[in-house]
DNA sequence: GTCTATAGTCGGATAGAC
DNA sequence: GTCTATCCGACTATAGAC
C-alpha cells in the first residue's frame, strides 16, 4: 500500500507554479515588474508559453504573489536580525551593518518606482506591509534604549530611510560605498559607533 | 530696419524642441522613462509625430536632454537654500524643512530604479551629477559646524539618504507623514531642532 | 497541467508631402 | 521645421492539442 497522499490535500505544492514565482522574483529585482515581460519569466523558469495564464488569470496576478513573497522574506531577515538576542544596540548595530547589495538596490523599496506597482493598490500592499513592519522592528529597539515612544518613532523613519536612502545613493553613483557612508554616519548619529 | 536677429546666432532657442523637452521632464517625473512613450510626450506637448524624430534622433536622446536639465533644476534649487546667507545649521534646517511632494517622490532619485536610465552610462551622469552636487554642498554646510571633513562627509550622505528614503518610505505607506518623520528624526539626531 | 501556435494591440521609428 | 501616414517588432493574452 503506497502513500499517494503528497503533502496537503488541500493546497498542493506545484511545481511548475513555483518556478514561476520564483523566476519572477528575480527579475522584478533586477528589472522591476514594468520592464519584466511574462515572455522573460517564461525563459528564467524554464516553463512553457501557456503555463503561466493556467496559474496565474493575468501578469498582475504573478506579480501580486511574486511581491507578496518578497516582501514577507525581506521582512523575515530583518526580524531575524533585529528581534533576536543581544542588547538592544547591538541589534541595531548589527541591522546596519548587514551585508546589501548597495548597486541591486532594495528589493522592496525599488518598487516604489514601478509604475505597475504603484497603480495598483493590491500591489502596493506589500511594500506597506514590510514597512510598516520594519519601522515597528526599529522602533520597539530604540524604545527599548530609552527614548519615547514618539522619538523612537521619527528616528526609527530616519534609520529604515537612510538605508533606502542609501541604496538610491549608491546607484545613482555607482558606487557602493555611498551607502556604507549614509550607514557609518547615521551610526555616529546614534551614538552605535565605537571611540 | 528691423532687427531680425533672434537670440544668438549659433544656439537659437527652438520652441518645438523646448515643449518636447518640458513634456518629457513633466511625464517622466510622474511616470519614469521607461513607462513614457513617445506618443505620450507628442500628445501633452502638442507637437506633432514626426517632430520628435527630427530634433532628436531617439527616444533615448530625448530622455537625456530632459534628465540633465531637471538634474541640473533640482541642484539649483538645492544651492539656493544650502549656498545662502545666514547660519550654517539655519540653511540646513530651511532645507529639511523646504516643502516637497512626499508622495511624487525625487524627480532625480526615483531615476535609479528606472530600467532604461540605468542601462544607459549618458542618462545615468546627470543623476550621479546630481547628487555628488548635492552631497558636496551639505558636506560644506556640516564642515562650516565644526566637523571634521570625514565627519561631515558621511553625516551628509546620511542627511541626502534620508530624504530620498523619506520619499521612499513616503510612496509605500502612501503616506507622506512618513517624510516628514523621517526628516524630524534626522533633525534631532543632528541638533537642530529646538526644545 | 503543460505545451505550441497565434491573435490583437501598442510602442518605437521612418517616409515623404507641405 | 512641421505635419500625416505607415511599417515593424514586441508584449499581453487566448485557443486548443496532448
Amino acid at each position: 500500500m503506497t502513500t499517494t497522499v503528497p503533502d496537503a490535500p488541500t493546497e498542493t505544492t506545484r511545481p511548475a507554479r513555483e518556478r514561476l514565482v520564483r523566476a519572477a522574483q528575480e527579475l522584478y529585482g533586477e528589472q522591476g515588474v514594468d520592464a519584466t515581460t511574462p515572455r522573460e519569466v517564461l525563459e528564467r523558469s524554464g516553463v512553457g508559453q501557456g503555463s503561466l495564464y493556467h496559474h496565474f488569470p493575468s501578469k498582475t496576478d504573478l506579480a501580486r504573489t511574486a511581491l507578496r513573497r518578497t516582501a514577507q522574506e525581506s521582512l523575515d531577515e530583518a526580524r531575524s536580525t533585529l528581534a533576536n538576542g543581544g542588547s538592544s544596540s547591538g541589534r541595531l548595530r548589527a541591522y546596519l551593518a548587514a551585508p546589501r547589495d548597495a548597486l541591486a538596490g532594495s528589493a522592496v523599496g525599488r518598487m516604489t518606482s514601478d509604475p505597475v506597482v504603484m497603480a495598483d493598490p493590491s500591489l502596493r500592499e506589500p511594500l506597506a506591509e514590510y514597512f510598516t513592519g520594519l519601522v515597528d522592528l526599529v522602533t520597539v529597539v530604540l524604545w527599548e534604549q530609552g527614548y519615547t515612544e514618539a522619538q523612537a518613532h521619527d528616528r526609527a523613519f530616519t534609520v529604515v530611510a537612510t538605508v533606502q536612502g542609501g541604496y538610491v545613493l549608491a546607484r545613482a553613483l555607482g558606487d557602493d560605498a555611498a551607502l556604507e557612508r549614509a550607514l557609518r554616519g547615521v551610526r555616529t548619529l546614534c551614538g552605535l559607533e565605537e571611540a
